[in-house]
Parts: C-alpha cells; structure tokens; sequence
DNA sequence: ACTGATGTTAATCATTTGATTAAATCAATT
DNA sequence: AATTGATTTAATCAAATGATTAACATCAGT
C-alpha cells in the first residue's frame, strides 16, 4: 500500500492529468456544455477513470470551480487590507495581480461571470468569510482622499472601475481580437500596456 | 384559414409567448443549460408546439441570439460613426444607451460574453458588414485630440474602456448586490448615477 | 510465484433530452 | 352541422449522457 500524496516527483499522476483536463474542459465550455466523455477525451483515459477518481461530473467541477474562485478572488482582500501601502500603490497591485494572472488564464473570467449569475446564493457562502471589501484599509483610503478633495463618490464606483478595465478585456478578448483583426501576442502587449495605463487612468478620475 | 401575422391587436400569440419564454431562459441560462422542456414550462405550452413553430432548439436559439446580438451592438455605429456630434457627446450617447439597456436586460452581458468565447467564428461572420470601429468618425475625432494633445493611446483603449466601465457591472450585478448587500433598485440607482461619472471619468483620462 | 490493493478498461444501465407522430381540439367557412 | 385547415396535446422514439459494473492489468510486499 502506497500513500497518494508521495509521488510528487514522478511525472504527473493519472489523478492530476484528469483535473488538469477537467479545468480545461469546464473552463472554456462551462458546467452544462461539458460532457464527462469530453474531460475522458481531453485526458486522455476512460470514462469510467474520471468517476473512480472523483465520483461524480459535479464533485470534480466543485473542485475546479473553487481553484479558478481562489484564482479570481484570493488575492484581493490581502492587498486591499494591507495597512502598509497607499491607496496608489493599491490600484497598481490590483491591476498587476490581474492582467499577470489573465494573460496565463483567460478563460476564467467569464467562467467566473457565469457562477456568479447562476447561483449567486451557492456563491456568496462559499467567500463570505472576512472578504468585505467595504471595511477594508482601501476603502478608508479612498474615503480620505474624498472628505480631502471635497468630492463624494461611493467607494463601490471605484473598486467596480478597477476591476471593469481590467477585467472585461479579458472576457471580451476573442470579439476585440477578431473584430480588430488582432493577434494574441498583440492583444496580450495591449494587456500589459494597461498594467500602466489604468493606475494612471484610475488617478486621473480620482482628480489625482 | 388566418394569415398568422394579422392578429397584432389581439392577446399575444403562441408563437410569440414562446418565443418570450425562449428569450427569458436562453438569456439567463445559456444554450447548454436550458432544456427545450424548460422553454414549454416557461410559455406554458406543451413540448411539441416550440418544435411545430421552430422547427428546432437551434433554430429557435439562433433566433433570440440575433435579437439579442441587435439589443448589443446594433446601436453602436450608428453612434460611434456621425459626423455631427463630437467625440465627448458620442461617450455620452454611448454611455447612456447601454446603462438604460442593461438595466432593463439585465442577462444580456454574459449572455453575449459567452456567445463570443463559444463561438467566434460564428459571430464574425453575422456583424462584420460596416461594422469597423476602427475606421469610424469616433475613432478619427480621438486621434485628432491626441495628436494635439500630444499624447499616443491606441484608440481601442479608449473604446475598451468606455464599453468596460458601463457593461461589467452589469455582469458582475448578482456579486456586487450580494456582497454589498444592496437590493436590486440600489443598484440601479447605481449605474444611473454612472451615466453622468463615466463620461467625466473618461474625459479625465483623456487629459481633457 | 502468490496475494491483495490499486489502476484501467469495455460493456452496459437508467435517465434525460431533442424530436416526431398521430390523434384531439378549435375556429372559420360553407 | 359538416368541412377544413391551423393549433395543441399525449405518447413515444432515438440518441446522448452520467454513472455503474465486472473483468482485466499492474505492481508492491511477501
């Protein structure tokens, strides 16, 4: 008997082949459109191999839904808090984090949009715990820089602008590819020109 | 025998209650995850008769997926290429078009984002006749101000932005209430209130 | 070599689902 | 009221799909 966890060095475990497909396959089609014969096809294994593994189509697309979650959602909260940066500073983490992370994994935000408008209840347990972005340290921040500027915009707007430029171009990458007849590696350099640009865009609105 | 077009004044018809009920769950769940069945239930009508007036769940399917394709895009170059308006007034009429549209079709967003990432091909086809923004009056009148502003953004930024900042809230709507913990009228009081923010913030951008 | 646990497959099952059929109902016309 | 064509339904079909089963293979420890 052998414990499963040990074989880290080996190549890539059948287990890890069929999750790595599996987040392939959900990813880009989504939960309804994806057959467990096409996750079966995309690791290359039987059928019958993704149900030893995972016992069932929704158990292993829970696990994929909760990476790509943590993807999209785990880092923010740990750079929205932080006591230590300034609200800039914040806007440039924020963008950064994102446009790196979505070069490398651009199907997760409509993956994500989707979740959200399908069971937005399932969501809302899953990343209630201490994730409020109204209390956090960026929020004071910016509500300082408001009394200070004499303006009055909900702090709401200014996390929604952050991540709608930063973000939506992703979901919307393969229309604005086509429709411009651009390639990805063009696309991609226009992504990492905005790691500059929206900081720059963010403080221009904030009358920075 | 009844022309079946004639009966306008009259309570509406089957076909377009089906047509309604398609319209409403297609937009919300997807292709994949709406069942023919799930249409009868919505219209009220037996399985067979959305066979009988549409041949097909494709057929039908193509048919709210053009309407809806309209709803989003058919206004844009309408906008985006008149020569009387100017650059700033087109941000307006851009802005304000989308927000009083999505807040009365919430769904179609995402519904659109997934058309794109399932099939663009498809799409490129069905709204590329006159449609280049990049060619369009819009695009002309912002290089225009860069040029004498001395600055060097590529356009589709700018169009990338506005589209951006009005659509993604709409599609991230069930989140933002629900962590916010915001009723739905709130919210539209939110995007209403961007009507008026986003054309000043994307003028700040500008440097104008 | 033998044993038992783990990994893998082909075959099969039961349910779901898109579609069709044949019959029933309805409304207008004769 | 009988006829006729359009509309609607219940019943059914065939294919797709998620899941299970039973048999076979591999391999570590004896």
């Amino acid at each position: 008997m052998m414990k499963e966890k040990e074989d880290i060095g080996k190549s890539e475990s059948t287990e890890q082949k069929i999750k790595e497909a599996a987040r392939k396959v959900f990813t880009s089609k989504g939960y309804a459109a994806t057959r467990t014969r096409d996750i079966a096809e995309e690791s290359g294994f039987n059928l019958a191999l993704i149900n030893y593994y995972f016992r069932s189509k929704e158990k292993l697309f829970e696990i994929i839904m909760l990476e790509n979650l943590q993807l999209f959602m785990g880092s923010i909260m740990g750079i929205l808090d932080e006591p230590a940066t300034s609200l800039e500073e914040k806007v440039d983490l924020l963008v950064t984090y994102y446009v790196d992370m979505l070069i490398v994994n651009p199907g997760i935000p409509v993956f994500i949009l989707n979740l959200i408008n399908n069971n937005p209840e399932a969501l809302k347990e899953k990343l209630d715990r201490a994730s409020l972005v109204a209390n956090s340290v960026f929020v004071k921040q910016f509500q300082e820089l408001m009394k200070k500027k004499g303006m009055n915009i909900h702090p709401l707007h200014l996390f929604m602008n952050i991540i709608s430029l930063t973000v939506f171009p992703f979901a919307a990458a393969p229309m604005i590819k086509a429709k411009n007849d651009i390639s990805d590696e063009a696309f991609n350099q226009l992504m990492l020109e905005r790691k500059k640009l929206i900081p720059m865009w963010v403080k221009a609105m904030m009358g920075v």
